[in-house]
Parts: C-alpha cells; structure tokens; sequence
DNA sequence: CGAGATCAGGTAAGCGCTTTCCTAGGAGGA
DNA sequence: TCCTCCTAGGAAAGCGCTTACCTGATCTCG
C-alpha cells in the first residue's frame, strides 16, 4: 500500500507539501508542485490511510448506530431517516446490529467508542432489567464525559436527547377504535416481554379498554418476538384458547402479517369473522391482503430527528422529543360479526 | 478520553505492560501489575482507540461491503448472509449504500481501501457502462494489489471471485411456465436498463419465449426502477398500451407487488384475468395476496458464499460460484381466461 | 541598498497504540 | 561464592498522517 512518503519521494517534494495538496490545505502551493503530486498520486493509485488521518487530526468524523435489526422494516426505515441526515452533513454512518441481545449492545457502544465517533445513536425499544440499564448509562455517560454526543429513539432509560414515539398515544388510538367498531373478545399478540415499547403499548390498550369497560385478562395476551412467524402462532394459540374472539391486536405490523397469514390458513374471514389491527405502519402493511388497519408512527421522521439532535451540538439540556401516533385505517378491521 | 498511558500512569506500569495485559498478550505478567492494570483500565472507563491500534499493529480487521440499499429486501437478505459468515469470522462489516449511483460506488471503494479493510464485498448488478467499468475494475486491483481481497455478487464485469445467481436461468424457468400455463399476450415490467441484472433476466426471458414462439415486442416491455411504486406505474402503461395482456412478468418482486397493488385498485382479478409474476422470491412475496408466483435465488447463501470466498484467502485464481434459481408457485398465476 | 515583511516549502513533533529489543534482577548450577 | 541463564518489565521505534513552527529566498519600502 503506497503511503505518503511514497507519494512524497516520487514527486521530489516534502511529505508536509504532498499532504497539503492533497487535503486541499489553505496554505499555498505553487502549481508546478501541486502537479507533481497530483500526478504521483494518480500513478501510486494513493488512497489516505483513514486510520493514520484519524488519528493525526483530532476530528472525529462518523456517527455510530445501534439498532436491532437494519433488515426489519421497523429499522430500515428509522435507518433511512438517519442515513439522510448524516448523509447531508457529510457524516459516514455505522450501522451495528444488536439482534435485541443487550450485551452485544455494550459491546457496540464500546466499539463506537473505540471507532472515535462524533455521536452514538440508539435505536429501538429499551429493556425492562435495571441492571443492564445501569451498566449501559455508565457507559454512555463515559462517551458523554469525552465529548461525545448520544441520542437514543424509543426508549426512556437514557435521560440525555431523546426522540420518543407516541407508544402508548398510539395504543390508546387504537384502543379506541376497536371499542368503537365495537369488539369484545378482544386477543393481543403482544411484543417481547422485556422490552418497553411491548409494555408501553400494552398500557396504552389496556388504559382505553378499561375506559369503556372492556377487559384484558392476561391469557388473551400472547408474548411474541415481533417478527411474523412468533406473531402466526401467537395467533393460533390465542384461537386456540378463545375461539370466539372477534379482533386481534398485534403490537406491531410483522406480528399482524403473521396473524392475518395464519387466519387465512384457517379460512377465518377477515376482517368478516376477525378484524387484524397492526402497529408502526410499515410500508409493507398496504400491500398485504386485506391491507392493514394500522397506528401509524413516522418511522424516518424519527431518525431524522434523532440524528439531527445528535449532530447538533445540542447547548442546552436535554431535549425529548415526542412524535405522534395517528390511526390508519384499512381493511383488515371492521366491525364484529353479529 | 482516556488514553494507554493514562492506564499506565494511574497503575504505575509502563504503556507497554499495560497494553500486554489489555491485549491479553503473550507476555507473562506478574498477576500484581495485571490487577493494578485492570483495575485504572475500569476506573478511567477506558476503550482502547481504534484508529491508533489499526495503525500500529498491520492487522486489517473488518470487511466492507457495498449494496445498493439494505432497506431492499433483496440486498437486507444478501446482508443476513454476508454478517453471518463475517460474525463468525469475528470481523466487523461497514456496510454502504451506493444507492444504484456508480460515483458513490466508486468513492466507496476509495473509502473502504482507505478504512484498510480486509475486503471488499460488491453486491448487486453491474451497470451497463464501459467507461465505469473500466474504472472500477483499476481501481479494484490496484486494491487487490495491495492485498486486498475482493468479491462480487451478481456482477459479470470483475474477473476475480464471484456469486452469480443464475438471473437468465430463473427468467428461463419463468418463461416457461408462462408458456406451459397457456399465456399469448404477456407484457414485462424490467429493472432500470442499465443494469446488467435486467437485461440477464430479460435475455432469458426472451429466448424461452422465442422458443415458444410467443413474440416480446419492445413496447410491451416497460422499464421501472425496481422499486415497488415504479413497478405499479410501469403496469399501468402497460395496461393502458394493451388492455388484452394476460400475463404481467415483472423482474423483481418489489416491482410485481406494485403491479397487483395497481390491478386491484383497477378491480383486474389476479389470476383469473391477468397473472402475475415476482422474481427474487423475498419473504414478503408469500404475504401479498395474491402470494405471488416468483423466482426463487438464495439470497441469503449468495452473501455467505460470497463473504466465505472473500475471507479464505482463495488461493486458485478467480472463481466463480452460480447458484440456481427455483420456479415458485403460489397463487397470482394461472392460465389465461378464455 | 539593507531591514523587515512575505511567502513557499521543509522539519519535526506528535496522535495512541504495539512490539522488538534491551536491562536488571533473581534463580540455579558448579 | 561466582557465573550463567532466564524472567518480567521498560525504553523506544515505529504505524501513516497532520500541522505548528522554522528557514531561506524574494520582495517591499524607506
């Protein structure tokens, strides 16, 4: 690999001059030189090491990002939204996958931080287990200590900036709606128990049916893993036990797709027999079949938001912002049969 | 932030006994001097700066990859495969979305030889662009001249290891079952022209009609980005240029979920009036309804291949791994109405 | 015509780490 | 008791780059 020397020998010219040219330095150069250089490089095929240069300026270029699963829809989208923001401010983006295991979240925020990113985003619901919650604010509040910036998306334990999807306004929506199509035997396919975003919604629903004196009890509630397969046998499961429900809601889209898959291997009706209800509005809910009747949660908007919280230098404390939840209604729901 | 030598001071060591017991080294070290190390290494919270250990050892650790767009079903899928075999290497991925534009390709190459990875992975179809290629191809080996390995994905124009997905074997496979099931008027929804992956796939798709002696005029052919709306308004010419097709070929999944999404809003009954046809077999082809009838490529062992090949060391000269694609059928085809 | 200002370019000191090589001290053998 | 050999630990030389500072030449002006 051709270093700067290299580039600097062959051009006959100090290695202060090549780095000069080639970074564009404001101090000036005559064209005779630049040329040289200029031409020394395009014959060396000479690339910067990235590494050296990091290490040499104190400069701190990139923006860390934790999220549970880039190719969950969920992710991809808030992704987008992040990339577009660190994109146009120049910033290159890693992406790190925590496939929801909190230890593997330590060891990226350590990563991150070893990297020298400018910022560490983090992305997804929070857990319900004080001890990691510790463990993890320690170590963001050492990143902070040295300069560096943290904004999380959905999750509360982190006091610093923070964007925060309206979970439980959104449960509450769609409490309501269900209650008034006029459902009673009410099923919840239900997220991970241990993460907040499954408890935060789960209270919301809970909340508006007790308000219309609708119950929840607890074996209509099936703990699944957010993805489409645990959210089919969730479902199954749930027909199993109470045959006669007439509305199901899953807390979010994959787990619905699941549902309304499992219901047509069934020959249930939907929304005739059963209304499916989903959560975050996915792009891909439009186009299952009926499409889904959804809480829509403006996923990219999300990490736009977060990301530009977290490259902006943010002075003042810290910053929540809250985005709301809106009810998108479409044909997996209806009213109960009679 | 913390530095070595901070470790060092506060445990009373010199920087090098410190980073042997960081770095777990060979080196014996008394268990004194390694307690009083590891215990100023929690105190200072201290991570190890990855750019100076980059630097100092020649080591070469993580691997990127470029792809179009991981928020793409096909290319998150291609990911799955590639982290897979990268984790369990140990390896970090930096992964970067060119999306479809060949500058960004070519200065993400640029980037990640200069990140001192210890590959380069490029997924996705090439471009139809000798100029580009030409320049790729230099700056590909000036990278593998430097001991970089490098391996791509459905990309015929880079002489070195490859995964090819068989795209005009599975378009043959789907022209024949397009003839089997009787179809005489059939219309083409096909990817951005200048993309090799659609005209392999067109090509295939060609000569099996030929074969059958069905014609494939160019006006019943509409190019579409690919993309799940571009695909529905690609439809929609098609159907307004000829009312009477029978059968709608599309050559991604994506771009055939957009043609039944728009033959719904237009009341066309799929498959009894018109059939429709996917190709990459993405999971969320099975949920659409009809669930679609596709052509199925491993999507997620091409990106494993394809990181094994870059990371054995591949001793042999090129090689090329073609993995076949599969006639799925499911429910948007069936024979042509009378 | 010489002193200071100006300018292009070079010199060298790091950035934070790893690792080779060296040293001092202790163990072991004669 | 003295010499050798091993051992744990330190000193220091880089890794490839940037940049503050210095130098020598040219220029400007009194």
């Amino acid at each position: 690999m051709a270093t700067l020397s290299d580039v600097a020998r062959r051009a006959g010219v100090s290695p202060a001059t090549a780095s000069r040219v080639i970074n564009g330095s404001s101090k000036p150069v005559t064209d005779e030189l630049r040329e040289r250089v200029l031409r020394a490089v395009a014959e060396l095929q000479y690339v910067p090491n990235a590494h050296a240069q990091l290490l040499a300026r104190s400069h701190r270029g990139a923006v860390g990002v934790i999220v549970h699963d880039v190719s969950d829809p969920y992710f991809s989208e808030i992704t987008r939204g992040l990339q577009r923001v660190a994109t146009d401010q120049g910033r290159l983006l890693m992406i790190c996958n925590s496939y929801r295991d909190p230890d593997r979240e330590l060891e990226y925020v350590e990563l991150l931080r070893g990297q020298q990113v400018a910022a560490i985003i983090l992305a997804g619901s929070g857990y319900h287990d004080p001890d990691f919650t510790t463990l993890l604010n320690g170590k963001l509040a050492a990143y902070e200590a040295t300069g560096g910036r943290v904004a999380v998306i959905g999750r509360h334990e982190h006091s610093g900036d923070a964007v925060m999807p309206d979970n439980r306004g959104g449960a509450r929506l769609l409490g309501q709606e269900i209650c008034r199509l006029g459902h009673q035997r009410i099923g919840v396919v239900a997220g991970p128990r241990v993460l907040t975003t499954t408890s935060d919604r789960l209270t919301g629903l809970r909340e508006t049916l007790a308000e219309h004196g609708r119950q929840l009890p607890e074996h209509l509630v099936r703990y699944a893993d957010f993805d489409r397969d645990s959210g089919a046998e969730a479902t199954a499961a749930l027909l199993d036990t109470e045959p006669g429900l007439t509305a199901i809601a899953a807390l979010n889209d994959s787990m619905a797709i699941g549902a309304l898959s499992l219901l047509r291997s069934r020959s249930v009706a939907v929304p005739e027999q059963v209304s499916v209800f989903g959560f975050d509005d996915m792009p891909m809910a439009r186009d299952v079949t009926p499409a889904l009747t959804t809480i829509r949660l403006p996923l990219v908007e999300m990490g736009a938001r977060a990301m530009a919280l977290a490259l902006d230098g943010g002075s003042a404390g810290p910053r929540v912002e809250s985005l709301a939840a809106e009810l998108v209604r479409r044909d997996s729901s209806g009213p109960p049969p009679d």
